[in-house]
Formats: structure tokens, sequence, C-alpha cells
DNA sequence: GTGATATACCTCGCCTGTCAAGGTACTAAC
DNA sequence: GTTAGTACCTTGACAGGCGAGGTATATCAC
């Protein structure tokens, strides 16, 4: 089943970022290699994602360039910038902080459930 | 350090149906709750909290009824529903699903990065 | 040649959850 | 009588996700 989107809300411009510094790489191929990592389980929308290339961008934590793609369309590749590494970085930090503080308010509280 | 709305973003409800499912309770003080647990890392804002029970009590997840506050101002008590635990569990199951993808999306990753 | 399919990009406009800002009302203490 | 704490509520704006629609190129079948 697909995965509701404001629980990963949030988390698209992580996901991008944690992508491109594995090395540079376009929208479609990234699109690609997250519905196989997450075995079908979960995809960005073409919307959501080239909206967030757009932040990304003027935020200057990703620059583009045009490469043509052999055998189909033209492609825009992404690089990530030295300032997109460190947003990256605080991204995940960010990340671990909010899944501590979502298992302690979800998880932790339903197991203390048993005692009431 | 505050954390990121969006974040914890879509995780609103399922941190109140846990509180309720500990017993009833009020707004106020389930606010009061979420702070003390977190270390006041994280707080649900009011206008998000309120949002989100007459969000949970359209959808038959919690039911209210007033009471009086001793010492206060009164208080309107929330109570889960059969439908809300329910709800509450599927909650619980899509949030480790998704905590999964993300922690594949971006740890896994970020991991691999060091080879590059 | 034309139609289908795959690759690859993009934009518009709506929807939904969050939240700053503002408000109400009661009680206790000074 | 005014300050502080408890407790609730609404409005309006904002931002991210995404459905729906569109564009362009290349390949293969008929």
């Amino acid at each position: 089943m697909s995965i509701a989107a404001d629980l990963i809300r949030g988390h698209t411009d992580a996901i991008i970022l944690a992508h491109l510094i594995g090395g540079d790489s376009y929208g479609y191929k990234i699109n690609n290699a997250i519905k196989e990592a997450t075995e079908n389980t979960y995809e960005l929308k073409e919307a959501t994602l080239y909206t967030a290339f757009r932040r990304l961008e003027s935020a200057g934590c990703i620059s583009s360039y045009w490469g043509d793609g052999d055998g189909g369309a033209r492609r825009r590749y992404y690089s990530i910038t030295q300032h997109g590494i460190e947003i990256y970085k605080k991204m995940v930090d960010e990340w671990k902080h909010a899944n501590k503080i979502i298992n302690t308010l979800i998880d932790t509280e339903a197991g203390e459930v048993s005692d009431k």
C-alpha cells in the first residue's frame, strides 16, 4: 500500500539530496530509484519532485545543467552543492531527532497502555 | 531546538490518539504532557491541536464532553472511540512503514556516500 | 507515415495540515 | 483591579503534495 503523503511530507528534500550525494542524476532516474529502493511502496509524484528541484535550486542546495538523454528526451541533471551537503547533514540530524520524538509519543505510550 | 513542523506533520492525530488510549483527557493537559515527554523539544501549537480535535471528532475517532476544571476554566474532555482505536493501530503500522522507508532513502544512502 | 510506447520534462490550481495572531472566560492571589 | 494561570476557540495566510494536464524526443510495429 502507498504511504500517506503527510507522513513523508518534509522529507522530500532530504531524500533527493541523499540521492545526489551519490552522484549527479536527473529527475526521472531518481524517481525510479526511489520506487525500486522501496519495492514500489513509495514514489515521489512528478509534480512533487519537480517542485522540490525548484525549491532546492533556489535555496542553493543543488545546481543543474542540461545533458542529452541517450535514446530519449533530453535530461536535466542535478548536482548537490557544498551548501546542499551541509543542509543535508542537518536534515539527517533533524530526522533522527524527529524520529525519536514520534516514537516517544506514539510507540512508547502505546506500550504503557497495557497496564491501564 | 524545536523540531521542524513538517517532519512531524501528519503524526498529530496519532499522537493525540495515543494519549487518549491511556484515558480521557483534555487539550491543555495533553499539550503539556507532550512537552514534558519530549523534554520541551516539541510542542503542538494550540491551533494545530484544536484543529486536530475537530478533525478526529468529525471522523468518529474521539468523542467529547464538558467537565469542570477544578480551580480554572472549564475543560472539554475527549474519549477515544472503538473506531479511533482501530484507526490508531493503523496509524502506528503506517508510521513503522514510513519510518523504514525514510531510513532506507535517507540513512542508508548516506552510508553509501563514504565510498564516493 | 502514423500510431503506440517509453523516456523525460514542466506548470496550474486545488487541498490539507500547520500556526501566528487574536479573542473569550473563569479563578486565585496580591 | 489587575496580573497570572488555566482553558478553550477561530480566522486567515502559508507551504508542501499532487491530480490533471501539457510538451518534446526517440524507437518500434504496422
